[in-house]
DNA sequence: GAGCTGGAACTATTA
DNA sequence: ACTAATAGTTCCAGC
């Protein structure tokens, strides 16, 4: 098979259309309602992204578990005769303007709250917010805050609420800022979003749209007030960190030692990030605040709300939990009236029948999935505080879905590369400063092909840098950096448990933007891992990746999805000390025969480094091993010179992909980099994805000016399966997330593919499954998780396949 | 004085 | 079960 003959899906697109014409949705997936895309304008409509996306991707697999009849699941939804997808029904929009959906939708399985319940809990919140202001209830104000608290998880929350992060002053900083923020106008924005109502006279208005208001950016950690810390008292902020879970003092024994004093929380060092912000927050101060707040801070207040609950389902940590229970009775009793005097009220028949079927999803399996915990009385209908304006479909692309680097004229860019290590702080550490690249300075990022004069919003957060498919990092959050060092406006949202940082990309910038803002926050895996739902591991997961995407409207009114992933950069202190590190080899193949060298550049090389080449069965083992010869004389630090050994059999048909590593000892090992034996007599072939687009493609979008070598070479980043033939996909060099590093070759024309239902009914069209496939099971289903997962899914493939083909098994 | 950093102590986990 | 090694967290100190 040839790459040609699959472009068409190979460069798919995730085109997002709102469906201002309202038909397209139908063709596309998951759309945002056309009233809320007309509402708003264009750029607004990308801008945030919000939990609706969440929403979707969370939803799918409920859904898609329904015979669907007519209703596409999320993105994928599209059916072809179908009715829009999801929320796009154009003729049936609800009063409010949002869509209706359509009937069958009660079918969607609770599974969705249970994973999703953030999206979910989005999702009532932007139904909410189309009601009516006049429908607002008053009671927002009335949001006890506290009492869920006691819910929350810290750890959740850890990232927005540490101390370390401040996150509490960073969110309110964040908010600031926006307000200082250039762009603030409506129409231009970079901020704007679909979610945030234009109508809204708030103060707040000029702020970022979206990001204040639909993404919770406002995590609850954050006082929704611009000055949390000023409406944080003393008190209260110790008696937060009395709740804390303070895993810390669970395990360890400082106090024996002396070195901490007590475990107290109400001592604890570490200052819980849950706690405070939110419990912190007094009823007073946050009623007294309230006054202050636009509607936006209350909504993000509410959003916070939703963080919590949604940090019940994924994001709490139940260590924190159990901390919790452990108080389980002033929790309970907290929560339980909280519930109440949230004034939650239940739907109400002003909502379109199709919100209330959430109702029912969001409560039931939402909250199981959280089972120590009690569950909150509160409802997540209850928020009507936003504007109608404010609703916002879930029509972005979830984070963890795989989108591409570069789309038609469009491409987004790393121009210049995170450095490959970063020490990340804990919550209970001070910030540990932004990212930095390499050279000094800092990350860089840029996206070409964009000649609107509309700015647009760039979203960061931290993204995983394993084997698997491009996903939120559990145990990482992007932290904002704020300062008089940093030069970029940024803010943050919180999307289903990750942080996003959203930064303005202007076209006075060329639509280039230095990510000087962005720092990298650690959870405690114990939070993590404890957390329901969450397979992944913590320990020696210290690799993560900056995941830039960005949303470009088109002329159809579609939207244009596109992600680029930074280089891997090694957050652990020790690790990054330790072990070594190839980030760039320069050759990424040679015949069978070898011999030939290779300069490996890195950091932690030593004299004693061995390089072991090794080919690993389908299941991991390994079928060889071979030490390469090094030149000790020419090893540096920093680099490295290997001689190639030949490979085990040299009568190879085919290219066969190998790794190897560096290892500076029994355990110090770097992760294993990719290398290609090719043929030895037998030409190259052009469809082998190392060969053909060696300098660009080396991590395409992501490579450049990263130093002489022609490109970095990340595991994760090129796992190309050992007979290319085995491939399920055919042919399909596999690879979802290298879509994002590699640039469509040239002889594949890029192409505007949206979503549309012909790409994606085909991997939606049973149930079960994932929207378009592409998105990692994991994150959704922790049964399917643990699968492994077809070769075709691999990130490291060198191609990604087309949605459809990228079901997991 | 707060934010960054580099180091390292100390605990937890794994081999 | 015990010990050593390794990894994760937290704390300290200097800039």
């Amino acid at each position: 098979m040839t790459r040609l003959e699959h472009d068409p899906e190979f460069d798919f697109e995730f085109l997002f259309e709102f469906d201002q014409g309202g038909e397209a949705a139908t063709e596309h997936y998951g759309y945002a309602p056309s009233s809320t895309s007309s509402a708003l304008p264009l750029p607004a409509a990308h801008t945030s992204l919000a939990a609706p996306c969440h929403d979707l991707q969370t939803a799918t697999p409920g859904i898609s578990a329904v015979p669907a009849a007519g209703h596409p699941s999320g993105y994928g939804g599209a059916v072809d005769s179908g009715p829009a997808g999801y929320f796009l029904s154009s003729g049936n929009t609800r009063p409010n303007g949002a869509p209706a959906l359509e009937s069958p939708r009660i079918e969607i399985t609770s599974y969705l709250g249970l994973h999703h319940g953030s999206s979910q809990f989005f999702h009532d919140v932007e139904v909410e917010d189309v009601l009516p202001s006049c429908k607002r209830s008053p009671s927002t104000a009335t949001l006890t805050l506290p009492s869920l608290e006691a819910y929350r998880d810290p750890s959740c929350l850890s990232p927005a609420s540490s101390l370390s992060s401040r996150s509490c002053n960073s969110e309110a900083s964040s908010y600031e800022s926006n307000y200082s923020y250039p762009y603030a106008s409506p129409q231009t924005s970079p901020w704007q979003s679909p979610c945030v109502s234009p109508k809204t006279t708030d103060p707040e208005e000029g702020f970022p749209r979206g990001l204040g208001a639909c993404h919770l950016l406002g995590s609850p950690r954050h006082s929704p007030s611009t000055s949390p810390r000023t409406s944080i008292t003393e008190e209260s902020w110790l008696g937060a960190r009395s709740s804390r879970p303070t895993s810390p003092c669970n395990k360890r024994k400082y106090s024996l030692n002396g070195r901490q004093p007590s475990c107290s929380p109400h001592h604890s060092p570490t200052p819980s990030p849950h706690g405070s912000p939110r419990v912190s927050v007094t009823e007073d101060t946050w009623l007294g605040n309230s006054t202050q707040y636009t509607s936006s801070a209350i909504v993000a207040a509410i959003n916070a709300l939703t963080t919590d609950s949604l940090d019940l389902g994924e994001g709490v940590p139940i260590k924190s939990r159990k901390t919790t229970l452990e108080h389980v009775p002033s929790v309970a009793l907290k929560a339980e009236p909280t519930g109440e005097e949230l004034g939650v009220t239940p739907p109400t028949s002003d909502l379109p029948p199709e919100e209330f079927t959430f109702q029912p999803l969001r409560k039931g399996p939402f909250c199981e999935q959280y089972l120590s915990v009690p569950q909150p009385p509160y409802q997540w209908a209850k928020p009507k505080s936003l504007t109608p304006a404010t609703y916002v479909s879930p029509s972005l692309p979830a984070l963890d879905w795989q989108l591409p680097s570069h789309s038609g004229p469009y491409e987004l860019r790393i121009e210049v590369q995170p450095k490959s290590h970063h020490r990340a702080h804990y919550e209970t550490e001070g910030s540990r400063g932004a990212v930095k690249a390499s050279a000094g300075g800092h990350p860089i990022v840029q996206l070409h092909g964009y000649l609107e004069n509309e700015p647009l919003t760039l979203q960061l957060f931290i993204g995983t840098a394993d084997d698997r498919l491009l996903r939120p990092h559990a145990f990482y959050q992007v932290h904002r950096i704020t300062g008089k060092t940093v030069s970029t406006t940024s803010h943050e949202a919180l999307l289903c448990n990750t942080k996003v940082l959203e930064i303005p990309l202007l076209p006075e910038n060329n639509m280039r933007a230095i990510i000087d803002c962005a720092g990298i926050l650690k959870l405690r895996n114990s939070d993590i891992e404890l957390r329901k739902g969450e397979t992944d591991i913590g320990r020696k997961n210290t690799r993560v990746r900056l995941v830039f995407r960005v949303h470009v409207p088109q002329p159809s009114g579609r939207t244009l999805s596109l992600q680029v992933a930074s280089n891997p950069i090694e957050c652990s202190q020790r690790s990054a000390q330790e072990l070594p590190l190839v980030e760039k080899q320069s050759m990424e193949s040679c015949p069978v025969g070898g011999g030939k060298k290779m300069v490996l550049s890195g950091h932690n090389f030593l004299q004693d480094s061995k390089v072991i080449f090794v080919e690993k069965a389908p299941d991991g083992h390994h079928v060889w091993e071979m030490e390469a010869k090094t030149d000790r004389d020419l090893c540096r630090p920093n680099s490295l010179v290997v001689e190639i050994p030949p490979f085990r059999n040299q009568r190879i048909s085919s290219p066969v992909q190998v790794s190897f590593y560096v290892c500076n000892g029994k355990r110090k090992r770097s992760q294993y980099q990719h290398f290609t034996y090719l043929p030895a007599h037998v030409p190259v072939i052009k469809t082998e994805p190392t060969d053909d687009y060696e300098p660009t493609l080396t991590c395409g979008a992501v490579g450049q000016g990263l130093g002489p070598l022609p490109r970095p070479c990340y595991s994760q980043q090129r796992t190309v399966p050992p007979d290319p033939g085995s491939c399920p996909v055919g042919g399909f060099a596999p690879c979802a997330q290298r879509s994002n590093l590699m640039p469509t070759p040239p002889s594949a024309s890029p192409k505007l593919h949206d979503l549309s239902s012909a790409a994606y009914s085909k991997g939606l069209a049973s149930p079960g499954h994932s929207h378009l496939g592409l998105q990692p099971l994991a994150a959704e289903d922790p049964t399917l998780r643990e699968v492994p997962r077809p070769l075709a899914m691999q990130p490291g493939s060198p191609e990604q396949p087309p949605p459809a083909l990228l079901q997991p098994q």
